[in-house]
DNA sequence: CCATGCGGGACTTTATTTGACCCATATGAA
DNA sequence: TTCATATGGGTCAAATAAAGTCCCGCATGG
């Protein structure tokens, strides 16, 4: 819904401004009514001959009953209006929201898809959809993408379609796995991304986390070496925020560690690295793959996540991390306001 | 999205005319680039002067590049004229997929949803979003809803709105309950449906099936009997429609009656009926609630059931059933209308 | 009965659209 | 290189639509 309101603003970019005036007349008939033609043009300031073209309009269209009395709202009109009240409110809304995210978490670009994924999966597919769609915009000839594992990413794998302005693209995961949870893994969404849009992938066959000693020597490994250098020279990187617990513990994470990420009020976690309230790094594990500081010469870091349980994972994660597009939902997008305003 | 287009085709037909001629001009460019102004004219049968505003329209929207060889569709102009499309075909297609279904099945109307239940769970959010919305125009001042179970119809709960429109009105199950999966119950989905909507709601605590002994004497039961009037009485019956076998082995049937039901080759079930693939009833069982044959007096029966996999079971359920709305999905559509084909 | 509001009719002025053609420049084929 | 043709930008007059305002018969309510 979200992709045909932008395709309709470029399309004909006054519809959206008729379409609200129409509401406005419909609602204020709606309120008024039994209301006469120079009334309401009195009372929304439009002058008598506009209105009486409007409620013209409105008449064939079977919106309003005009009778001596004056005009009336017919059923279908109150239909049509709580429709279109309900449509207006989740425009408008989000487009404040996502102007409020801008500014406060400092990124160029957000947007926010109605619900909360923790409710509806459907919202979670709608992060997906409005992550293929940028995509479709970013993504050029010989790109390389990468992608972190997780149950957002493997949405918008789900909904991923041909990127078809772009040629010879290339899927790469952005960390190794792990051995839990095959389709929600950085591999699979890389291959599954790569199939469904008609791209290529490479894999990355590294445990994660990784030793020390087993990091310096495998990453040496010419074949290791030469998916990591696509990683790192990927223009686009795509990933979720995760809660620092729940990856904790998702990833093995030892039980001194996991107490230590307790004392230190860990709340998110992204490439590794957890992050406590005020975006502070706590910990780090050591991954293959993508580094924060990567991050800084990556063209387009793009940044999925959505539910209202994820809004201070998310709120955190961007007191220090770097992002070009944030895809959230509507409830985490609250829950982040709120957080940044303690 | 459907639902926005409708919104709009009532609100601003005109400006979604003007959406279509952009579009197909944009897609003529696309097409005959590079091309002159009145080469274009000529082809799509427009004037220069006509073709001449709308071209410095849309290369004012950065849509298409004017030079002096011609015409050309600019990037954007590419990736607005392929979502254009997408857009179109799916509004389109589903249109047509609804009225060959119209026609197949007799009856009075169809809604096809994009997807395919089977693969997306927000598929079947959108099923139970039409289906709120055809509600909120049939439900009047004390109409009485009765409802079947199922996952679908637990959607359609999980999507429920106020039907504002209208007061005092009550939700039923069509049917008694068995001891499994209470969130798919009749009388879970007639209860949340009813707190969804701010309606009122009776429940039916009868086993289902039953035997012909504990129905005959529990029917006499004033408490049971004062709600099975309401049901029999109900002014929209909602169901869903289930595959013969997973509905038979979820209720508990007899060993003996599932191989009778292999043999017989039943495909679909509804109201403790079982049909086979011409439609014919295989077998019934007895259950308190609506029957096949009270549906002849009920002024709206609505079908929800969508996914490639129920393609059949609803084919098979419509060669007898009664029904005034089918809502489905496009997967299920394409099934049914391969069915009877054949 | 009378005052007031209603919607339909109508008029004049202004703005926009419409269709067609002109002209300088660019392009492509011979 | 030349020439024919197509290109886009400019322009004009006529037609149409929009816009604002007021008139008038009828309906409504006090």
């Amino acid at each position: 819904m979200r992709a045909l309101i932008d395709l309709q603003k470029k399309l004909v970019p006054d519809l959206l401004q008729v379409m609200q005036k129409r509401y406005a007349i419909l609602h204020s008939v709606k309120n008024l009514q039994p209301i006469g033609r120079r009334g309401l043009a009195e009372n929304t300031k439009l002058t008598e001959r506009f209105v009486r073209g409007e409620i013209d309009f409105l008449n064939e269209q079977g919106l309003i009953d005009i009778t001596t009395k004056g005009m009336l709202i017919t059923n279908e009109g109150i239909l049509i209006l709580e429709q279109l009240t309900q449509f207006m409110n989740e425009i408008m809304g989000l487009n404040v929201l996502e102007k409020q995210l801008r500014e406060t978490l400092q990124i160029k670009d957000v947007i926010v898809v109605p619900g909360n994924s923790d409710e509806h999966d459907w919202v979670k597919q709608e992060l997906g959809k409005a992550c293929v769609a940028y995509l479709k915009r970013v993504v050029t000839d010989d790109s390389s993408i990468a992608v972190t594992g997780g149950t957002t990413m493997a949405a918008v794998a789900s909904v991923m379609t041909p990127l078809e302005r772009a040629a010879n693209y290339l899927f790469v995961p952005a960390r190794g796995g792990i051995g839990e949870k095959v389709e929600n893994q950085a591999n699979t969404i890389a291959a599954e991304m790569a199939r469904k849009s008609n791209g290529e992938y490479r894999l990355l066959y590294v445990p994660d986390p990784i030793s020390e000693t087993s990091y310096q020597s495998i990453i040496n490994e010419p074949s290791i070496n030469e998916v990591l250098q696509l990683i790192k020279g990927a223009s686009v990187v795509l990933h979720g925020i995760g809660d620092a617990l729940t990856m904790a513990s998702r990833r093995k994470t030892p039980e001194s560690i996991l107490t230590d990420l307790q004392k230190k009020k860990a709340v998110s976690e992204a490439f590794g690295y957890y992050f406590d309230q005020d975006g502070t790094v706590v910990h780090k594990v050591r991954t293959v793959g993508i580094q924060l500081e990567d991050l800084e010469t990556i063209e387009y870091v793009i940044t999925v996540a959505g539910g209202k349980s994820k809004g201070q994972a998310i709120a955190s994660y961007f007191k220090q991390g770097k992002s070009d597009l944030l895809i959230t939902d509507e409830a985490a997008a609250m829950e982040i306001l709120r957080d940044y305003s303690l």
